[in-house]
DNA sequence: TCCAGGACTAAACAATTGTTCAGTACGTTG
DNA sequence: CAACGTACTGAACAATTGTTTAGTCCTGGA
């Protein structure tokens, strides 16, 4: 039992993350918290002032990983058109509780969730501006759109794992799905739906 | 007052979707319901058997809404790689309420909405096979993720509104935008992002 | 006319909700 | 040792939840 080694408020936290992940917010009592937590549920009160302050607790720590995640991708950017690949693999694929919270999130209309949008669209936008510089070309169509027709590359598998996951026999962010969807992804962003064989040896980084 | 010339049945069912879609099923109580269509909540039983059969009810509505939506696109397929666009432009982009409430079905795993977008994701299919063979060339890439991504550029700003719209200046489901993110989104589809440019008097159907 | 049945309501039901309160155990500091 | 603050608890609080019950109103068929 790993969880029991922590603080009774990171228990609180945890638990609440996992929860709120699987069945939102709303659908999940305090005392539900607590209960997964094992302790009482006065301490939610104690701890976090009330539900919502658990859930702003929850937030921030989400949020925190995520910013984690992202700045640790500044380093490594090996390759163009792979960083935002690479966020996605590390990140949202790993993690199944994450996922389900940030889809939550992102559906919902708080100030927190729309600055997160907003730094993955620069994060986008960036990305694109290295890439069509390198490719020689101006950016092609609206510009404006494109980062966030890249974004909903990415971000629509984690939206839509609930309903997508029923029509695959295989999980979907199962790392050598991810993969392949990731180069799919690349050759779309490149060449469209209709372009150039992907050559079968490429490897298998990116977005 | 055009809702009070409904029936009680109904104005439940036109009020649980206005309320479901602004705050979702768990938030939105009966009571809520029977209030915005000035009855009493034992009406709500009454017609429905419970909270979970007015969901239900509510449910079919909407899918089946969305369900002659579809059958009557099959009439006019004008034009290649335009039907899903008029569908999210003549569906999605109409109704904001239909929108939200769309939204919060395809995150719930329940077996209707997986149904749904399965339904959906065949439509994506076969539009890509009449598309493939007019082309010239074989699908590129892995033609499983084809679909998948073409659903992801048309669904991904309908589920991503409440994030994205706060960057926006317009309306993101203003005829002209969805026109302009259609033809942006055409164009990724056929030639990437660094294709050839746009011819700016191009008509403003498809996706 | 009577009456059967559906639409509809007010009032109350038990259950669950978030939260408060009083109090216990415990380690730290004076 | 005393005092204190912090983690924590069980029991209770008021409010809200979905639902039930008993009953009224009204319409249409016998």
């Amino acid at each position: 039992m790993p969880a029991s080694d922590l603080t009774g408020r990171a228990r609180l936290r945890e638990a609440a993350l996992r929860l709120f992940a699987e069945r939102g917010f709303e659908a999940t009592s305090a005392r539900a918290v607590a209960a997964a937590a094992g302790l009482s549920p006065a301490l939610v009160i104690h701890h976090f002032g009330s539900k919502e302050g658990l859930r702003a607790a929850v937030d921030e720590e989400v949020l925190g990983r995520i910013g984690a995640a992202l700045r640790d991708l500044d380093g490594d950017t090996e390759d163009l058109m792979s960083s935002l690949g690479v966020v996605s693999a590390r990140m949202f694929g790993a993690d199944p509780v994450l996922r389900g919270y940030l889809r939550r999130v992102l559906l919902e209309e708080s100030p927190a969730s729309a600055a997160l949008f907003a730094r993955l669209l620069d994060g986008a936008r960036a990305e694109l501006d290295r890439l069509s510089t390198s490719e020689g070309g101006r950016a092609g169509g609206e510009p404006d759109w494109a980062p966030f027709q890249m974004l909903c590359l990415i971000l629509g598998p984690l939206l839509l794992e609930p309903v997508m996951q029923p029509n695959l026999d295989r999980p979907m962010f199962d790392p050598e799905v991810l993969a392949r969807r990731s180069a799919a992804n690349q050759r779309l962003l490149r060449h469209g739906l209709f372009g150039p064989a992907p050559s079968t040896t490429q490897d298998q980084r990116g977005d």
